[in-house]
DNA sequence: CTGCATGCAAACCGTTTGCATCCCC
DNA sequence: GGGGATGCAAACGGTTTGCATGCAG
């Protein structure tokens, strides 16, 4: 069987970063919520972030989205959805066209790995990226 | 337009790292193709392989994974296709179903991102970690 | 010869972890 | 009161970078 819940107590920290990642329809890096956090938790540590996070993510609370770029994204809608990324800034949007809950028995049967799910991830330039990089080319 | 292809220098470790990474089917992350091409260049520095993985991706002769887990990954095969990602030992492999072109089409629709393309990665367990599984449950 | 490329090592950045203290249950 | 959770700071792992030297063109 599975590890049993673990728990969970249910301290401030652990409130405060949920309802600041609820907040918002980004997909913020983990020290873009410790800023957040930090607003109504002065004295909250990076560490006590990371290891909620993390905690939230295996208790399917939260998605940690393993997506291109540096840092790691979070999100606190559960569902499978699309990501698009944008190749300049980084900045993660959804995307709203359906899921294909097809592909992941598409692909067991092209594999002899034991699928568990699947995410795309788009690239693109954002609306504002491209205006700056409009104003680039007329230097 | 775009910037002009700037040069790009033929030196021997270019070429090695380059041969190294057509060689295998797996998808190595820098370290570990640093290790292959040690073995034929054992003066190279790990920062020279940096910089050449990331020329060579820029100039679209390999392909920089943007996959999940905490190493990038390098392929030789620049087609577009998908990869799936072990969820317990980070292997990658190749999936061998065919490209959903349409999907680009489909994303500039729903989005007012300019796209670019799109990847898609499936989560599983790979059957060499399948079998590890098995044996911890009948500890 | 000239300047891009290399080897080396230090710096960097995101993330994890050890530890003493705190506080939820 | 006890064990998980926190704050703090140090450690870590992957990647990038500065610099003196090397070598391809």
């Amino acid at each position: 069987m599975n590890a049993p819940a673990p728990m969970l107590r249910l301290t401030t920290q652990r409130q405060v970063i949920l309802e600041e990642l609820s907040k918002v329809k980004t997909h913020p890096t983990a020290s873009e919520i410790y800023d957040m956090v930090r607003k109504r938790l002065p004295r909250i540590g990076l560490g006590t972030v990371y290891r909620n996070l993390e905690l939230m993510a295996e208790n399917g609370m939260i998605l940690k989205l393993e997506v291109g770029g540096t840092q790691k994204r979070f999100d606190a809608t559960t569902d499978n959805h699309y990501h698009i990324r944008c190749a300049r800034c980084g900045k993660v949007d959804d995307l709203e066209i359906p899921v294909f809950n097809t592909l992941t028995e598409e692909a067991s049967t092209a594999s002899s790995y034991q699928i568990l799910g699947h995410h795309i991830e788009f690239t693109g330039i954002c609306p504002e990226c491209q205006k700056i990089q409009e104003d680039e080319y007329e230097e």
